[in-house]
DNA sequence: AATACGGGGGG
DNA sequence: CCCCCAGTATT
């Protein structure tokens, strides 16, 4: 039997039940899609289930505030794909009267597709004949064949991209791409894959050679950087709290945070803050700092280490604000803005009275 | 060809 | 601690 057929009989069996396998319509797909890059579906699956609640259609997204859209996508990480959601909802709403390209070409030109993106929607819900290459493929693929080549080279993406090409089911390609991707997922998994009950044990080269913890390849990722943030939670007699928005490029772009004050060693006192700051906050304001959390919150990402520390300042008006160049934001309704996780968190455990 | 970009979960 | 996850855009 053809590789393709074994996959999709044990896809037939074993497929789990997600909410977009069960439409061709491209906006739930698309949706679906860019939630799932890089993230896990037990992860994305609950911001699914908001989005399509909050924006049924692509003109509801179209319509919403960016704002509005990284709040609901607080938590996911990776924020430029809600930017870019909603820039390609506007797009296709108000330029292309609402319906997706139809094309694997066409739909790479949508800000957030690329070729991933591309190759299931398109073969999801068009039928197009296009492979699509994702973590689940790259492990599959390089297992079975055993291939060495580093996924993440140049040659590499070349070269998997070709043989997924080649082992595509064209009579049915939605089927097949998610059957690979889903035995990936379930029965290839990275570690500790299930090679007892599989059913393409006797041909796969790493399980015969006994490669498969070694498989599939990859080239040394950077190391993180550690980075030292101080949060000032400046908050008057009747609860408002100064929030700024993040803008520039660059992590959390165009979420909300507070007055930031990033220093390039840990700091313990408020004369710290004074030396570091960079906002021209009066001074006579960050004396009154109180440290909140004498152990600076671990923050990992995946290319930086954060230690940050939140300073409680009370104080009985924020008029001060208006000498500042800095654009801050008096708010008694920080919960309706989007934060990062580690802001989130401090929120929820500090408890503004509402 | 490398790097930036989040956050969560498993071993 | 390290790795990985239905990758893409930018440098």
């Amino acid at each position: 039997m053809k590789f393709h057929n074994k996959l999709i009989d044990w896809y037939l069996v074993n497929a789990r039940d997600l909410p977009w396998r069960k439409t061709q319509d491209p906006y739930p797909i698309w949706l679906s899609e860019i939630m799932l890059q890089q993230t896990r579906i037990s992860q994305g699956l609950p911001y699914f289930f908001k989005f399509i609640e909050e924006f049924p259609t692509v003109f509801h997204l179209a319509n919403a505030s960016e704002d509005q859209v990284l709040k609901l996508w607080q938590g996911l990480g990776y924020y430029s794909r809600a930017r870019n959601l909603h820039s390609t909802a506007k797009h296709v709403a108000y330029n292309l009267n609402g319906i997706f390209p139809n094309t694997y070409k066409e739909l790479k030109t949508l800000k957030g597709v690329g070729d991933y993106t591309a190759s299931a929607i398109a073969s999801f819900c068009y039928r197009e004949p296009v492979a699509v290459v994702d973590g689940n493929v790259y492990r599959v693929l390089s297992r079975f064949f055993g291939i060495d080549t580093p996924i993440n080279s140049t040659e590499g993406v070349k070269e998997f991209k070709n043989l997924a090409q080649k082992l595509l089911d064209k009579k049915q390609p939605h089927i097949y791409n998610q059957a690979i991707m889903e035995f990936g997922a379930l029965q290839c998994s990275p570690k500790s894959p299930d090679c007892n009950s599989c059913p393409l044990q006797t041909n796969c080269v790493a399980f015969q050679q006994d490669l498969i913890s070694s498989l599939p390849r990859k080239l040394k990722k950077t190391k993180v950087q550690e980075k030292f943030y101080n949060y000032l939670v400046i908050v008057d007699s009747r609860e408002n709290v100064l929030i700024e928005k993040r803008t520039g490029n660059g992590i959390w772009k165009n979420l909300y945070q507070f007055p930031l004050i990033e220093s390039p060693k840990d700091c313990n006192l408020p004369k710290d803050l004074i030396s570091f700051d960079e906002n021209k906050i009066p001074q006579e304001i960050l004396e009154k700092a109180l440290l909140y959390n004498e152990e600076p919150i671990k923050h990992i990402l995946s290319h930086r280490k954060l230690w940050v520390k939140f300073w409680v300042i009370n104080i009985e008006n924020l008029n001060f604000i208006e000498n500042l160049s800095k654009s801050f934001i008096m708010t008694n309704q920080i919960d309706t803005f989007a934060v990062p996780v580690v802001i989130e968190k401090f929120i929820d455990t500090y408890g503004f009275s509402k």
